[in-house]
Order: structure tokens, then C-alpha cells, then sequence
DNA sequence: TTAGGGTTAG
């Protein structure tokens, strides 16, 4: 229960969480009455609500891990191979299928088709079915897999609150959050507007305990979160990475540079180029197509003509988005 | 042992 207390200080969130510091003992609860309660009115959710503060969770847990630590039980039960579905309809079919099965399919085989459904952009939908199978009645327990999936719906729906009830969820559940579960975060704290909560997250990450350092996919994404004009922002943190231990790669270098090039800083995105280059970051066709655009956008036809030909001659061939960028600019007149 | 996170156009 304790690493996470800190950070709380730090990030806001939406009720049913209020107030802090989160002793952590409403978040299964509060979750299920933020998504649910106010609008289902099933016993279900009543019961629920009349459970909260007893041991009942905590004895379906400890029934369901003895189910699970039996390897010979739980091997023949599910053949591993993954859903095949490419639609919401086949994925519902699947779920309704996977409710009415007995022996019932275990967490693994539910959170493989939430997975699923999440992909197919189907947020809302992964989320309410996840309220199904994990309502007592059914005595499914999530897994750390299950939740950064619903942590990364929640995110999506630009529902952060929901996101950090079920990060609560997890030190509710003894379950260990890791760099992907707090990336999530970073990532939805970004889209909310929320960078310096962002920030602030990835300055305290490793007090999530083992597992929590923060990664080159960590910074990729606190950079992206950067909005046009923050550039200087997105270079200070490229060099807070680096102080980190964590070396850039070309995704991060190629973040900056498009933001650069946008707000028409093209000699300052090259001044970037050079550098990855020097430190043998090889810069790829997102390098090249934003650095291109970036000159056309200016006028600097010349310079993009060189530069296209300088992008050829290291192997990175042009793609759709190169071109479109280049016809973009004729149509528009640059000159 | 299943899944989840970062970059380019219009």
C-alpha cells in the first residue's frame, strides 16, 4: 500500500477517489460505482456496495489463486492459441460464448479477448465487460494484464479518473503496477492536458517499487506530450533522459524534430539531426519526411531537393506521407 | 504468460 502514497500528493484525481491521500480500501468499490452503480441499479452492484469494508473480497481472491496455483487444473482447461476476431460483433459472440462456458475460462483467456476488443478501439465496451466478469457473482479476479489494459481504456476515454481508480486497483489486489502501467498514465495525463502532472509522475516512478524505472518509451512519451510551442520543454526533457541514464533513440530525436519543424524551426530540427547522427542514431523516414516537409513548408526548394536526394542516397526510400507532405506544399503555394 | 506504452501527410 505505501509506494504509491507520495505520488498521489502530486496527481489529481476525479472522485469517487476524494480525498487524499487514498487509503486504497474503497478503489475496488469506487471504480465499480463511478462506472456503474448510478446507472445499472442491479442487485449485483447493490450487493457490492453492502460488501464494502468486509473480508468477502479478499476470501474470493484467495479461493481463485488456489484455483489458479494448480497447474495441472488450469493447463487443460484453455488452449492458449489467441481470438481471432476482427470486429466488435465476433468479439461479442466470443464473449457471450466464453460467459455461458463451464468449466469458465479463466482471467487469461478474458483479458486476451479485452485486449482484443481494446484494439479494435472499443474502449467503452472493454471496460464494461471487464465490470462483468470481475462482479463478484462471477469470482474472476483481474491480473496485472487485465488491469493496464483497462488502465489504457480508461486513458483512451480520456477518463482519467477511472484510470487512477484502477491503479488503486492494483494495490488493492497486491499487484505490482509496472513501466507500462505508469507509461499508460503519462500518456493519458499528456492527451488531458496535464504535462506537468506527467512530469511529475515520471520524476517518482521508481517509488512504485522494482520495474517502475522509467524507460526510453517513458521520455518518448512525456516528449510527444509536448504541444506546438513547447520545444524547449521537449529539449529539456531529452536532456533530463540523458542525465537518467537513458539513452534516446530515434523515435525521441524524431518527436522533437517534427515539433521543431512545424513551428517552421528548421535550422534548429537539423542542429538535432546532427546530433543523433553523431551519437550513431541512424535517423529513419519519419526523420527524413519531417525534416523534407519542413523545408517545403518554407519554400526551400532547393535545400528539399538536396535533402531528398541526400535521403535517398542512405538507403530510406520515400513513403506515401513524404510525398503527400511535398504535394501538400505545391497545392498550397509555397514558394 | 495472457497484454499494455512513444514519431511522419491530408
Amino acid at each position: 500500500m505505501q509506494p504509491a502514497c507520495g505520488i498521489f500528493d502530486h496527481i489529481s484525481a476525479q472522485p469517487p477517489l476524494d480525498p487524499y491521500p487514498l487509503e486504497f480500501q474503497d478503489a475496488y468499490f469506487g471504480i465499480q460505482l463511478h462506472t456503474n452503480f448510478r446507472s445499472c441499479g442491479h442487485g449485483q452492484c447493490r450487493r457490492l456496495l453492502k460488501l464494502k469494508g468486509t473480508p468477502d473480497l479478499l476470501l474470493l481472491i484467495a479461493i481463485d489463486d488456489t484455483e489458479s496455483s494448480n497447474p495441472s487444473k488450469s493447463k487443460s482447461k484453455d488452449p492458449q492459441h489467441p481470438f481471432d476476431v476482427t470486429n466488435l460483433e465476433e468479439a461479442s459472440n466470443m464473449f457471450k460464448k466464453m460467459l455461458k462456458q463451464r468449466p469458465r475460462p479463466s482471467i487469461v483467456r478474458f483479458t486476451q479477448l479485452l485486449g482484443q476488443v481494446a484494439k479494435l478501439e472499443h474502449y467503452s465496451v472493454a471496460i464494461s465487460w471487464y465490470k462483468q466478469i470481475t462482479l463478484l457473482g462471477m469470482g474472476l479476479v483481474p491480473d496485472a494484464c487485465t488491469l493496464n489494459i483497462i488502465v489504457n481504456c480508461f486513458c483512451r476515454l480520456n477518463q482519467m479518473g477511472g484510470s487512477f481508480s484502477v491503479l488503486a486497483l492494483f494495490f488493492k489486489l497486491g499487484l505490482q503496477p509496472d513501466v507500462t502501467t505508469l507509461n499508460i498514465l503519462i500518456r493519458g495525463l499528456g492527451q488531458d492536458n496535464r504535462v506537468d502532472e506527467a512530469t511529475s509522475l515520471v520524476r517518482k516512478m521508481e517509488a512504485f517499487g522494482e520495474g517502475c524505472k522509467p524507460n526510453v518509451i517513458t521520455f518518448g512519451t512525456l516528449i510527444a506530450s509536448c504541444k506546438q510551442g513547447q520545444n524547449d520543454r521537449a529539449i529539456q526533457m531529452l536532456r533530463m533522459m540523458e542525465k537518467n541514464d537513458c539513452k534516446p533513440n530515434v523515435v525521441v530525436y524524431s518527436t522533437i524534430i517534427d515539433s521543431l519543424c512545424k513551428d517552421k524551426l528548421v535550422a534548429k530540427a537539423f542542429n538535432l539531426f546532427s546530433e543523433m547522427k553523431s551519437k550513431g542514431i541512424p535517423p529513419n523516414i519519419v526523420t527524413y519526411t519531417s525534416l523534407f516537409q519542413g523545408l517545403c513548408r518554407l519554400g526551400q526548394w532547393k535545400e528539399a531537393s538536396r535533402f531528398f536526394e541526400e535521403m535517398n542516397n542512405n538507403g530510406i526510400s520515400p513513403n506515401v506521407q513524404t510525398f503527400s507532405a511535398l504535394v501538400d506544399c505545391l497545392c498550397k503555394g509555397a514558394s
